[in-house]
DNA sequence: GTTAGCACTCAACAGAGAGGAGTGCTAACA
DNA sequence: TGTTAGCACTCCTCTCTGTTGAGTGCTAAC
């Protein structure tokens, strides 16, 4: 059986009046909605065909039908139309994010909340591994005896700063060597790779402030370690947009539901990771089995080309398919077109 | 009308097993559940008494009687046993926070999760404000052309550091001279003070680099602003306990309450500041309205004698309030005993 | 002052009936 | 052969009603 040109108005039609009443949609509704030219009844004889397809199904025998997980997955892949985000929409948009962000952990949050005040949806981001940056060099300053504060700056531009401890009998000019060494030798490499490749050098250019080494280069991998909160950070904004949608009038639904966004491990899990382009689960196809009736719209944004963070939203199955689709897909350039830009050195 | 010994008893029971059921108590189940020695008439008779009183009310004429907001309070002010913590809650608690914690912020959203688990409500902790550090010296180390990295140490030890746009043509000596004028200047004092009294000296010795101390000065004061993630963080855990509580059946109260939940400032306003012990909120006493129906306890830690930050868990105001005060009131003392040594400088 | 007894109230529940939305089927029609 | 009108049928939803049971207040007896 196949899908010609009037059962995909009619499963358009109703995918859509579903998406907009969340009531069941009959076959009288679609007559007078819709100006498809035909009578209930036609559309009465095709819907039995589409149920049949496994498209739609009714909730009950009298009711109306709403769309199945394969019915939304066949609108979205070949039904929907592709609207373009206004010219509203977009100075929004670009109203918000030019907004000149120094940290780039506001720039994510900002994002995240922008795009699920606009989608009135959840907004899932997660941030960029910052990681993969190099050492490029690092100075001591004085900080009181024994310890000494070590400035590290990165390939990237970022600065770091640490307490270290030093040895009561290490004067400046000692530490000042040590620095000398270490940016002579490490600029440009990752701690990994010194770990690999130029410990020994290291070690032997400076063999009598060997334990001294030892703890610069501790001290160093916790630098270049990411910290907690740098990790693949999950930002989740308007979970209570959830509460809007009928769907959730059942506290139960809502509890389980609020559970998985509280944690991040398994919200993570529900950003499928895509390399290009806009990613759509519908319903059942989540691996999060609590969102099986949720589904997700998601993409991957770059910095300087290469992928480094999701971000996405989640609704409902019954959600706007197109406007969810258009802003994450705007979202997600925008992003990395603000991040790339704002790289340095 | 006063509370006898046997009114008392009533309402004591009363209270405890509508919190322990959350059913309306009627007067053959305290005659069964309590052994008061009285019939359940005469229980009836001082029901009777004590609704007049205020003190509790029925829900509909052939239902039991539940407490309102007085009836906590006196149960609360009068009739409860503060019992102690078992060993093993205190046991759990000290595991639990003697690992050795590193960031103060961690702390504090540790005690926020362990606070919501043991009590099974909310729990709310705001973090301390850093402020009050005055400046100790600052050093500035090169960065690149045109930008200098500046490097700002804080009498209680704290370091921080801060990309500065400088002149091209400021040599490092220039730089070195402006440090050593603030930090002979400026040693010990607040950014207030500095901008009281100290700007015109300052100004006076450097009239030539009088833009860049201008510049300095501003960045100065950045460094010592709250950074926005320090200022007083709200840490609320366990939100999702409250929609196990019946009181929260309904979306719609589920959606108001989260809804206060999700914005700091208002959260903030649930903890009425005290400045020793325990306080108690009942109910309408509460000055936020969607809390009209929870009930507050909170309380404010310490660090070195001085309040800095509050703590607390919310519910229902059906909460078990003995439980509720004695884990608030313990995990207060240990969060002040913990912040009070980690302390140095 | 306390208690047993009793009439009364009212929420909660279940069942019955009406109304209505929507279907599938059949037969007529173009 | 595809389309449509008509009609019987299904089943949800809402309302109404009666029943049940928990719990009360009042009265009178102890």
């Amino acid at each position: 059986m196949q899908m010609d040109e009037r059962k995909n108005k009619i499963l358009r039609a109703i995918v859509q009046d579903y998406i907009a009443t969340a009531e069941p949609v009959g076959s009288r509704t679609i007559a007078k909605k819709f100006d498809l030219g035909i009578s209930p009844a036609t559309i009465r004889n095709e819907m039995a065909d589409m149920e049949e397809m496994g498209l739609i199904e009714q909730p009950h025998t009298s009711a109306g039908r709403i769309p199945v997980d394969a019915g939304y997955r066949y609108y979205v892949d070949c039904l929907m139309e592709h609207p373009k985000l206004s010219i509203k929409e977009k100075s929004v948009i670009e109203q918000e994010t030019t907004k000149r962000i120094a940290e780039i952990q506001e720039v994510i949050s900002k994002t995240s909340k922008l795009l699920s005040q606009l989608t009135s949806l959840t907004s899932i981001v997660i941030s960029p591994n910052r990681g993969k940056s190099a050492f490029n060099r690092m100075h001591f300053l004085p900080y009181q005896p024994g310890q000494a504060i070590m400035v590290v700056v990165k390939d990237n531009g970022v600065v770091e700063n640490q307490i270290v401890d030093i040895g009561d009998n290490v004067t400046a000019e000692e530490l000042q060597r040590i620095a000398d060494v270490f940016n002579n030798k490490i600029k440009g490499h990752s701690m990994t790779d010194v770990r690999h490749d130029l410990l020994h050098e290291i070690y032997s250019e400076l063999t009598r402030q060997r334990s001294l080494i030892d703890h610069a280069l501790e001290l160093l991998t916790t630098v270049f370690e990411e910290p907690e909160e740098d990790k693949n950070k999950v930002y989740l904004d308007g979970a209570l947009n959830m509460l809007n949608q009928p769907e959730f009038r059942d506290v139960e639904k809502v509890r389980s539901l609020l559970q998985v966004f509280e944690e991040d491990e398994r919200v993570k899990k529900i950003l499928v990771p895509v390399t290009d382009g806009l990613n759509v689960t519908i319903g059942g196809e989540n691996n999060v089995k609590e969102l099986q009736n949720c589904s997700v719209i998601s993409a991957t944004y770059q910095i300087d080309g290469e992928p480094v963070g999701s971000i996405g939203v989640i609704g409902p199955t019954r959600m706007d398919y197109a406007k969810a689709m258009a802003m994450v897909d705007f979202m997600t350039k925008s992003l990395t077109e603000l991040l790339s830009k704002r790289r340095r050195i």
